[in-house]
RNA sequence: GGCCCGGUGGCGGAAUUGGUAGACGCGCUUGACUCAAAAUCAAGUUCCCGCAAGGGAGUGUGGGUUCAAGUCCCACCCGGGCUACCA
């Protein structure tokens, strides 16, 4: 065995051999137990960054431990290969987005060699190739046939600079989530998936996703935004065309209904004109010709001044007969609840804000008996009992929420009404690089779904990426006329591709069975796979991606095509890779090219690293030093192997009663197992597991600096505490380990062994410590036999002289036997 | 504003879930080896007083429960994330 360890010698070596010998493929059928490890999959952008390096080394060690434990691990990966990034790239260089994406892929599958990671190829996916999204169009007209995609005119997001309307969970802060550019409104026909149909078993659901982080659901639960409610009807009294109107509202305080003093409708209020005196046309259109004008960013910021106009018009309270104006004001949204908002500037502050502003009456309907507010500075929304309510005098409001709804359905103006905040999901994009959606309309039969034996419907290769202001897909000439698949007349296809989210919502369904040309996937093979069984990425997909595959896979679970509810049964969701305390970023340049990494301190080394200073779901902060760290443990490592490779032979087995420094060694073996065996089964803890294997590397050498000629006990010793050392550290080390296993001339790869398995006797010290305080302090360690009990104990506590002396003179109150650990002794 | 995390040495972070606070590492100090440097090895490193033995303080702040609190309870302060005129 060589003395010096030279990590890119081994590393090319054996990434050579695992490859040729297909040792990370995964048969479907087996007789162990399934384990399904997944990171999220890339968008091909050019090179790894160190996030990535992150995410697949913590999936990569998880894969690589299952299969020491006896599982048959599926561990792939592909490309999340469709988005704007290459048409963008495409644009700017002139080449095709394709080729682009390609390139990419040959570059960073190559980077991911490099790394070590245990996957099986033969099972890549990548969402941009025709045998990939043919069949996210035929989900896509499974989804269409069962009703839950259709076509709307909306008020859409858009955004300018990439030219193309966005989800409403791609909309970050009123701004575009890749390009940051401010977000309009446009009204435009576009493709929608009904994700609104799932939103109560979306939320429910959360709760049996025991394998998830609260921050995770707590943001889709937010995200769904569930509210209970009611629904109330106001008749309009004077509307000016003499009809008989009402406006329906939405909220969240029937307990207030005694309490409104106006009502608004928002700018964009369909019924707006209907409601608007002719006095007051010209002012409500101008309000509402700004409010068109004004962006995202305006509109929705929390400091600006409200402001509106009245219509003109009045509705009477059917409750108690009271009449109030209409008004509209840009803080009733169009998309929530009905649109129009019924206003208690007593007891809602941003009607109390209005209402000041415009002079605009208040009446106070709910008090606090002990503490009664006027609201005449402050909107009171705390709890309290009902007044100048009528009936509902006296009544606490949250018994009054149920009873005044109740009063307005037995009198047939109004109902109990959940709300949710989830909109639909938007999947057009006016955008080249993505999976056409599969569609024609006919100039006679209007809408038809593309026939299935018609699939895929190809992306043209005859487009011009220099247009401004369109789709490229709009500059074919070969793409847009087809022929009506029922009349066969005339038809022109759908331009617009789909989100590319709809590609990532079910490729790890595709990995169950990546090459089925029937099929998107048989049943029996996702059934088995599915759900992942570890789920590994960034908390920045915790609403976008991990939402809408949620949402997936309960509706393809509705279509037939599966069995399971939930795609993913347990996420681990990493902190950001860190440089100098900020994200790293090409902008700041505190990028660290993983590149360099792997040439100058080898793949082993930036596996241990990424893993070594901080918990997995937390942020990690890269140092070079720590790099220079990690290198020089692995140096230490194959140094205390090479030094020692002459006494060690892998068939030697251990004598049953050693010598007291050689038993002290074991022990430490066997608890360094158990450790690292629970760090990792809780939790995936790799930084306390790297820092025990520094522990039994230090014990080792120490054991080593002991000794001067090694007898045959100690070399049956010594090679039990190695031989177990490479298996511990093999997930983590994955070439240095094979390398020193073969070395030692061991047979197979090290990453077929099992995983090292530990005594519960052994995997303890021989005595224990016993720590003795006085009123809770500790004041003495007293070295003992584990088997002693209490008052053997206790004794032995009260006879050290250090206690003795410090107890003279004073009463024993009591004394706190901890078994095995601890005594503590009360005195005054 | 709402919700969710987090606050422990110079730094990253440990602490079997109420039982020795600071594991392991980075950094730093000293020493060995070397003509010298690097590498390596050895010793030390929470703070304060002390040459030392030793003593005292100590996990954001204030209170509480307990024989015992980083850990549990109450109130507050600070940092980060998500979300936000959602009626």
């Amino acid at each position: 065995m060589k003395e010096a360890y030279f990590p890119q010698e081994i590393e090319k070596k054996w990434q050579k051999i695992w490859e040729e010998n297909k040792v990370f493929n995964t048969p479907d059928e087996s007789d162990k137990p399934k384990y399904f490890a997944l990171s999220m999959f890339p968008y091909p952008s050019g090179k790894l960054h160190m996030g990535h390096v992150r995410n697949y080394t913590i999936t990569d060690v998880i894969a690589r431990f299952k299969k020491m434990n006896g599982y048959n691990v599926l561990h792939p990966m592909g490309w999340d290969s469709f988005g704007l990034p290459a048409e963008n790239a495409a644009m700017k260089h002139g080449a095709d987005p394709e080729k682009w994406t390609v390139e990419n892929i040959a570059y960073m599958t190559k980077q991911l060699k490099m790394l070590g990671l245990s996957y099986d190829w033969d099972r890549e996916v990548t969402t941009c190739k025709p045998d990939y999204y043919k069949w996210t169009q035929w989900l896509f007209l499974q989804l269409y046939k069962k009703g839950l995609a259709y076509k709307k005119e909306a008020a859409v997001n858009w955004c300018d600079e990439c030219g193309t309307v966005l989800a409403n969970e791609q909309v970050i802060d009123g701004k575009c989530w890749r390009c940051d550019h401010i977000v309009e409104k446009k009204y435009l026909s576009q493709w929608f998936l009904k994700i609104t149909d799932y939103a109560e078993v979306l939320l429910e659901d959360l709760e049996k996703l025991t394998g998830w982080g609260d921050n995770v659901k707590t943001m889709q639960a937010n995200w769904i935004g569930k509210s209970q409610g009611a629904i109330f009807k106001f008749p309009v009294i004077d509307a000016p065309s003499g009809e008989k109107m009402e406006v329906p509202v939405y909220t969240t305080r029937p307990d207030t209904v005694y309490g409104i003093t106006y009502l608004v409708v928002a700018p964009e209020y369909a019924d707006i004109e209907k409601l608007t005196t002719s006095t007051n046309k010209d002012a409500v259109e101008q309000y509402r010709a700004n409010a068109r004008k004004m962006s995202e960013i305006e509109r929705l910021s929390t400091e600006r001044v409200k402001t509106g106009v009245p219509l003109g018009t009045h509705c009477k309270n059917p409750f108690n007969g009271e009449i109030f104006p209409l008004w509209t004001a840009d803080y009733a949204l169009a998309e929530y609840g009905t649109g129009a908002v019924m206003a208690v500037p007593t007891h809602d502050t941003r009607d109390f804000d209005f209402a000041k502003k415009y002079n605009l009456p208040m009446k106070v309907v709910i008090q606090n008996p002990e503490n009664p507010s006027d609201c005449k500075d402050a909107a009171y929304t705390d709890e309290g009992v009902l007044i100048n309510s009528g009936e509902f005098n006296g009544m606490k409001n949250t018994e009054a929420k149920k009873a005044i709804t109740q009063k307005s359905v037995d009198e047939g103006f109004g109902e109990f009404k959940t709300q949710y905040r989830l909109r639909d999901w938007l999947i057009s994009r006016q955008r080249y690089w993505g999976a056409p959606i599969p569609v024609v309309y006919c100039d006679k039969c209007g809408i038809q779904p593309v026939p299935e034996d018609q699939l895929p419907v190809l992306l043209p290769k005859d487009v011009d990426f220099t247009v401004v202001g369109k789709s490229p897909i709009t500059t074919s000439k070969t793409f847009k006329d087809t022929v009506c698949p029922v009349c066969g007349g005339h038809a022109t296809r759908e331009m617009d591709t789909m989100d590319t989210f709809m590609c990532s919502s079910w490729y790890y369904m595709r990995y169950s069975d990546p090459k089925n040309s029937e099929k998107c996937f048989d049943k029996s093979k996702v059934d088995h796979w599915l759900p992942v069984d570890q789920y590994v990425g960034g908390i920045e997909h915790a609403i976008l991606h991990l939402l809408y595959s949620r949402f997936i896979t309960k509706a393809l679970r509705d279509c037939g095509l599966l069995s399971f509810d939930e795609p993913f049964k347990n996420l681990l969701t990493q902190g950001m890779v860190l440089k100098d305390g900020s994200k790293m970023s090409k902008s700041k340049g505190n990028t660290v090219d993983p590149d360099e990494i792997f040439e100058n301190y080898g793949a082993d080394t930036a596996r241990l690293f990424i893993l070594s200073d901080s918990p997995p779901a937390r942020d990690f902060d890269w140092s070079d030093a720590g790099v220079e760290g990690c290198y020089k443990f692995l140096n230490r490592v194959w140094r205390l192997i090479s030094t020692n490779a002459k006494n060690i032979n892998i068939n030697a087995a251990l004598p049953v009663s050693l010598k007291k420094e050689n038993d002290d060694l074991v022990r430490i073996v066997h608890i360094s197992i158990k450790g690292i065996t629970n760090d990792i089964n809780n939790e995936f803890q790799f930084n306390t597991v790297i820092s025990k294997y520094r522990e039994l590397v230090n014990a080792i050498y120490d054991w080593c600096g002991k000794k001067s000629d090694l007898d045959d006990e100690d070399k049956s010793v010594l090679s039990f505490a190695i031989l177990n050392l490479i298996k511990l550290m093999s997930p983590v080390a994955v070439h240095l380990c094979e390398e020193a296993w073969h070395e030692l001339g061991c047979e197979g790869s090290i990453h077929t062994q099992d995983w090292p398995k530990w005594d519960e006797n052994l995997a303890k010290a021989s005595s224990i410590t016993l720590v003795v305080q006085i009123n809770g302090k500790v004041k003495d360690k007293i070295e003992a036999d584990e088997g002693l009990g209490e008052d053997e104990l206790k004794s032995l506590a009260l006879s050290s002289g250090k206690i003795k002396e410090l107890t003279t003179g004073k009463t024993i109150v009591k004394t706190i036997v901890v078994p095995k650990k601890l005594v503590n002794i009360v005195v005054k």
